[in-house]
DNA sequence: AGACTTTTAAATGTCTGACAAATGATTGTT
DNA sequence: AACAATCATTTGTCAGACATTTAAAAGTCT
């Protein structure tokens, strides 16, 4: 593990990028510890908060974590599917508000994906996940919920779905697909009418599930799909006319 | 934004927490340009390296940038597709590598999401996406082809395969999930038969593509998984009988 | 000998103060 | 007006110090 201190690059960067590698390629293995600071100064022939800033970045991406006192130090990180999951939300949620995604383009994506794990959720899912549906799909006809519940017991319910397949990289990588909706779905008002007609095909989708009818499941995140872009289209016409 | 001296967690941990809020909820907008390290110190009474620290663990998460100089400082980061591609990519790398994610999960969640991008691919490609899908082909027709450079191959296939749905959300989402796979299909050695095979599939992905005929697209996706599989299984089951 | 307390050493967390280097703005000169 | 020199601001880096945490080692008492 080498740096060049004649980089344009910041020194706290390289020797981050330095240690990365040596973790994704496996020179470093998980729970391994890393030199102490002061050793790691001396190593890269640099000062101690250079170093500090290096494990710092390398701690904000979850790939070491600290331990102080006797024993502790900087140790590899064993990258839990919570970590990853939150990393990925936070990510997904910025990436959709500063780059003007638009609605239809984040729905899109989001039902695709949604799609690909139904027919595996309604083979796999537990009677746990089953009851988890069926109790967010009551909820949401509650009256007198606000629309940021509404959308919140949404979002739980499709995770729901979702962890179906019982397959955790797909949780992950809907993980983000989903809840990076969320801000976007806050951004419409539900009607009465609209609640009912999701609510309707949420149940669809809960019966085809228990069903283990994958197809069915599909055709209902479809028609959930089509309604959902015609609400968010309605809400932007209203909006754009007001004007 | 504040922060409590008193809390057990790190000071540089807890102003990168609040700047990171701020930027979340948009109370700092993009390319607007935080306070100086100098007086990001006093404001929250701690001193320079600790604010470095906070500030270099956004930057690894690249919500912010910095510049030096008269003008310089930290600015918020236009989160960029690029950018969270390749966080993606990592933290999916070695989210597989250090769970022991079972070959056979890692691909059932690759294929599923590709099936989900195969009828918007085939609708939507560019003759330029189509093309690259059909040079890819050929080059793994090539003989001496390294194990490695089959694989590259064909992860640049199956992206090319991605990016034709036209939609970056889904591009950006199955980057993980694709390129996370390449370690794991590095492990398998392919006979020449072997590529025969998964390149007949290719051919019919593309094909299908070309006609704009998605389920068909879909169908061959579906055969490639259950080819990938087998050719995996076959692998373990040889190296388990060795020992 | 065994259980408890105290001491110690090692490590991270934080602070102070300083200098280097980059860079745009300002000023001065031709 | 164009160009050059200077300056001020800001980040990047360094050295050294002290605080805090933690577990192990040493010591003490029953």
């Amino acid at each position: 593990m080498k740096i060049d201190p004649n980089s344009p690059a910041d020194l706290s960067a390289q020797i981050a990028s330095a240690i990365r590698d040596a973790i994704v390629t496996g020179h470093l293995i998980v729970d391994e510890r890393l030199p102490s600071e002061a050793e790691l100064a001396e190593q890269f022939q640099v000062s101690r908060p250079t170093v500090r800033e290096a494990l710092k970045r390398l701690a904000a991406q979850s790939l070491i974590r600290t331990q102080r006192g006797a024993t502790g130090g900087a140790f590899v990180n064993r990258l839990s599917f919570e970590d990853a999951y939150c990393q990925q939300v936070t990510t997904s949620t910025l990436l959709l508000s500063m780059n003007a995604v638009s609605f239809d383009t984040a729905c899109e994506a989001r039902y695709a994906l949604e799609r690909a794990c139904a027919p595996l959720s309604a083979t796999r899912r537990s009677a746990d996940q089953l009851a988890t549906m069926r109790a967010e799909i009551f909820r949401q006809g509650q009256p007198g919920l606000t629309d940021e519940a509404f959308c919140a017991s949404d979002v739980a319910f499709h995770r729901a779905l979702v962890d179906g397949a019982h397959n955790p990289v797909l949780s992950y990588q809907l993980a983000g697909a989903v809840e990076a909706m969320q801000p976007l779905m806050n951004m419409i008002t539900f009607t009465a009418r609209d609640r009912q007609s999701i609510l309707v095909l949420h149940s669809q989708i809960a019966d085809a599930v228990e069903a283990c009818d994958g197809a069915a499941a599909v055709a209902g995140l479809t028609a959930l799909e089509e309604e959902t872009r015609k609400l968010a289209a309605d809400v932007f016409a209203r909006r754009a006319a007001k004007r």
